[in-house]
DNA sequence: TCCATGTTTCAATGATATTTGAATTATCTA
DNA sequence: TAGATAATTCAAATATCATTGAAACATGGA
């Protein structure tokens, strides 16, 4: 992942609105949820969800498919970890460091 | 973690000079860098430099301690790691779901 | 104390993001 | 085709963030 994307997808979470909306998407899980009920759950007016709903595709955070008159947004779960992968990526310029890092995914890594 | 903390936190690292800033501290490991190395690893100039490792440490991303004229700053890696479990917290509703977001670190969460 | 070095604060400028009502587009049903 | 529903785009106001030179502050050594 290019440092270039983890930036936009870290700028696309680090807002109260897109945060919410992508808990909500990731706790939705594979299912999805229509663009609508995105609103209802959020408490975000149908304008401002499409602008953040934008920018969090942009950033390939999340995807979107249609179906009827229905918008159904998903997260994008691959994207989240190789963000996560990135963070942790090199950690200790790559040395072991047990004390530091593993606590979560200090295994799974990479340079991608 | 809070989400208000969540949003600090993803904020401080969604910039290109703060999370170049904040690679080269994960990447320096416990023993961190003294503000003018980090300055020299990312041409970064002093006066950004300095409002930048302070959105950092507001945010709980970094520390940093008075060596002498140094002042060392250091990765907090018990902040990195809440988040990262943050974003992959109650994925799917807490119902299993293999196939969505194993591959970093599903098994590792935390709802503190 | 005085000087050199490392770091931070200040202040002014320019750039970027967020918000939302109204208008628009797209789809389904009858 | 007409009406209803779902979602997006537009535009303009508001707010927030990034940058950096110059000045100030802190520390160590002579």
């Amino acid at each position: 992942m290019e440092t270039k994307a983890v930036v936009t997808a870290l700028a696309a979470l680090a807002q109260d609105s897109r945060l919410a909306i992508f808990r909500a998407l990731v706790q939705a899980g594979p299912a999805g949820l229509a663009a609508g009920r995105i609103s209802e759950l959020t408490g975000i007016p149908p304008s401002s969800l499409s602008f953040h709903l934008k920018e969090l595709s942009h950033a390939g955070m999340v995807t979107s498919q249609q179906a009827g008159r229905f918008v159904i947004y998903t997260a994008n779960f691959s994207t989240m970890n190789a963000l996560l992968g990135f963070l942790t990526d090199n950690c200790c310029g790559g040395n072991p460091c047990s004390p530091v890092c593993t606590p979560a995914c200090a295994t799974e890594k990479e340079s991608t």
